[in-house]
DNA sequence: ACGGTCTGTCGAAACGCTTCGACTAAGCGC
DNA sequence: GCGCTTAGTCGAAGCGTTTCGACAGACCGT
């Protein structure tokens, strides 16, 4: 392998005038520039990653800090994973897929102090996370995939639950449904304080009470007998329903089984809209579900962005960012047929003021589900 | 942070002492030793790991090199990554997700030539796969994940696939099927040379043959709407059929729905299983699918394993491992009712030699699906 | 008492790069 | 023509380890 010294005795230049050229630190003559270039064209030089990494105090190395997590990755987690990993390529740098157990935070720090990582990417971060603080005393550049509940201070990039689960419900009750019912992760879950389980809850309550509609959420095991069973509870509570919205992808499959088994049609006689879902995974379902598809691999590469620009100029800005999941309307949302037969209820809607959207909101004044594409 | 030199001084010893008693690589007193170690734990010494891979010339950092798949990767792959990671980790390793372009060998050359990876894992490898030499000519240690057509001097780990499909359809002969179509990949990927595609549909002939039925294959697209085509065909050029062995995750949805769409219950009618599929995928379908459940996480650790014997003793023999589905009954599968009635067919299995089976096979003489549970 | 092998320790030279200070010319305003 | 800046280059000092050769002493058989 040559080194920088083969190159700049090939060139006939010191080593340093090499460094620059390959850096840019300094300026240098085209002329040189181009004996320099040529020498390392001839030499097939590549620069050693580990030694410019010492003595720049730079690894160019971000970390994919995921949680052991027995149950594995979901589709899009796997998005999210990809999505990083190219981003930090292109921008020549490498990602590090380092599992570390959620409460082992002194494996975390040793991870931190072995000066490995230029920065580092958080996934799964709870509401509260000891995690952070352990980084950010490592000194470690840090975006977190999620929120913490407070903030302040951290640059994020997560779902937007909340106008996800808004348009969701505007899809659903632009259809004509009234007696909708949120199919939500499970009891435990919820009590553990999962972030995306209690945003969503509230946010469809929020939605919901928007349109003058009551919101009814039943919590659910993520398995498809977890989603039967939750199906058999929301007809108990309301016989009526005529749209599910589920935020749990194992569950959703039950449903539509359960619905099945009750000989009822989708859509025809009720509606199911999945969130937070993969195109593929919709696919698989018949029919293919209206489903709220999840940003996994742009959350990927702004996260990984995001990074990047706190690592060049270290006075950069704080990153916070929500990306909502997109309505893809499948085969598994129709009008529906059955009680309530008014009009569309799009006066409803309009009693929510535009204020409310997000930054990159449609015109003010033009409700969600049109300002949005729905293909 | 605290170097070595600091730890030095407070041991009062030389850097090469503490390097020792790091490293081992020379024998240390009992007394020096604990100095030392009060020493690093009292500065909360860390070593440095760039500073450390330059002069030991080992970065103690794996690649793990995926192709660039827009599909993005499927929950086998994600097990295998994640598998992959945890054992690095494990090891004291890291794992560094890479994406090349699968015909970009100048970047992987480039990427090589940084010495910034130990060894590397090798993904989604093709029979005729380039990223092979070039990462041999650059002296990387390499494992395969799938095999290229010759294999002569590679280490590779991989799915077993001539016996997944041999336990299959032992399964489904065992329950007395005898009509049973192979639901292949899409005959695209076949005629690219898909090594999965090609060896399942050669085992495939080959255990149909043992068993004296005949095979019929069916190639599909990778979608719903490939599986029902794939289905329609099938029941065209074999209308009795009572079994469908289903290679491709998404297909085999849309051939449950198809058989729904034909008034056919599973598996009272048709009996269906799905080959190298993933727990959570197969629990999604209604009934649960009785599957090949794919060995991901395993692979990734063996592999990686594998990789680690060849870094450590460069003389350590090549690896070469195929590690099988193993067979999960569930809801899909059960006996067929319809054309034959005769007994099980153990007969016909028995002219199987047993030492067919690969080397952790059962008991001499006892058919596979004897000795797995079935559970 | 004498080489000879071990054990335990040290100092210094790498490893391959970045970066700082210094130096030389050249270009500029006045 | 004077000092001043600026472009272009060099040499050398790190960066924080590992590793090699050297060496002092202890222990051995003879």
């Amino acid at each position: 392998m040559a080194t920088m010294h083969d190159v700049a005795r090939l060139a006939r230049v010191s080593v340093s005038t090499v460094s620059y050229v390959l850096t840019g630190a300094r300026p240098i003559s085209q002329a040189t520039r181009e004996k320099v270039r040529a020498a390392m064209a001839e030499l097939d030089y590549q620069p050693h990653a580990m030694a410019r990494g010492l003595a720049s105090r730079r690894s160019r190395i971000l970390g994919l800090l995921l949680p052991i997590d027995e149950r594995g990755m979901g589709a899009t987690e796997t998005a999210f994973v990809t999505g990083a990993a190219s981003a930090a390529s292109a921008a020549g740098y490498h990602l590090v897929l380092s599992p570390v157990d959620a409460d082992d935070l002194d494996g975390l720090r040793r991870l931190a102090s072995q000066r490995m990582l230029d920065g580092a990417l958080l996934m799964e971060v709870q509401l509260e996370d000891d995690r952070v603080a352990v980084l950010r005393e490592a000194g470690v550049p840090l975006v977190l995939i999620g929120r913490t509940g407070d903030t302040t201070g951290l640059s994020y990039v997560d779902i937007d639950f909340d106008r996800t689960v808004r348009d969701a419900v505007a899809h659903l009750v632009g259809l004509g449904h009234r007696r909708i019912v949120y199919v939500n992760h499970s009891a435990t879950t919820i009590a553990e304080g999962y972030g995306p389980a209690l945003r969503t809850r509230d946010a469809f309550a929020a939605a919901m009470a928007e349109h003058g509609v009551e919101p009814l959420m039943i919590p659910a095991e993520d398995s498809a007998a977890g989603g039967r069973a939750a199906l058999d509870t929301a007809f108990d509570r309301a016989p009526d329903l005529t749209a599910v919205l589920a935020m749990n992808e194992s569950a959703v499959f039950g449903i539509l089984s359960g619905l099945a088994g009750r000989g009822l049609t989708v859509p025809d006689d009720v509606s199911v809209v999945s969130m937070v879902t993969s195109p593929q995974v919709a696919e698989l379902a018949t029919p293919a579900l209206t489903a709220m598809t999840s940003p996994g691999s742009a959350l990927g590469r702004i996260a990984v962005e995001a990074l990047l620009c706190h690592l060049e100029q270290d006075s950069a800005p704080i990153h916070q960012q929500l990306l909502p999941c997109t309505l893809e309307v499948r085969g598994s949302s129709g009008p529906s047929g059955r009680p309530t037969g008014d009009a569309a209820g799009d006066d409803e809607q309009e009693t929510q003021p535009a204020a409310a959207l997000p930054r990159d909101g449609g015109p003010r004044g033009v409700p969600a589900r049109y300002s949005r594409g729905e293909w």
